[in-house]
DNA sequence: TTTAGTACCTTGTATCACATAGTACTAAAT
DNA sequence: ATTTAGTACTATGTGATACAAGGTACTAAA
């Protein structure tokens, strides 16, 4: 049932930019209203780029402290395709069952 | 980003029948591709009607043990719409992040 | 040298959903 | 008559998710 929707979201952020960093990242999911807090973003990018899905490399910033730059690694990709696959198979079940009027009594 | 979507598909199953039991929703889920177990639904159900959001009486079976057969309150409903409302809100904006296929670099 | 802004990180906690196991009732099989 | 199978509900323990809250560290402006 629980389909890492947020897990999906990040990865699509990062794999349609070249390169995104954190703050980047929350400010994307903000402009599409879906409002995530940093104590849960940072975790789940340490816990992608240890599984291999994403990858980084630090650069400087003249407005302050350094950024981890991510992009998604070539299994990133591939999970990102699946959790899209997941996704329409969940939102398809739930249009279905909220469209469906079906009034069934005892059987 | 919570959005409960189970606690929505259940309530939309119980709402949409006159009254029905556990098992009955577990097969109903089932059938519209959405996997949930027992140890899932007995626990949830029981905190909606601690909640006020369901009503249930038993009924004897002859098949087998009594069954609670489960409705929905008013309050119940209310809920029920508002799940209705953010799960469409989050299928937007997640569909619309998928979509864009923005390329932005450094601001 | 303090304050504000940006960026990343950590710890603790609540909730969700699953796995597993158990109780209790009826009906059919041995 | 007692065991076995099927149905229905309940309880306990666990892992994962996402939040709250607080902390570190860098730059630039007041």
């Amino acid at each position: 049932m629980r389909k890492g929707v947020l897990e999906l979201c990040i990865l699509a952020i990062i794999a349609r930019n070249e390169e995104v960093y954190a703050s980047n990242i929350l400010e994307q999911l903000k402009d599409a209203k879906l409002i995530v807090v940093e104590g849960t973003l940072y975790p789940l990018l340490t816990r992608l780029k240890n599984e291999g899905l994403l990858s980084y490399r630090w650069e400087e910033s003249k407005s302050g402290p350094p950024r981890k730059y991510y992009k998604t690694t070539c299994l990133g990709e591939r999970l990102l395709n699946e959790l899209t696959t997941g996704w329409q198979e969940l939102v398809d079940a739930v249009d279905k069952l909220m469209s469906e009027n079906y009034n069934q009594k005892e059987q």
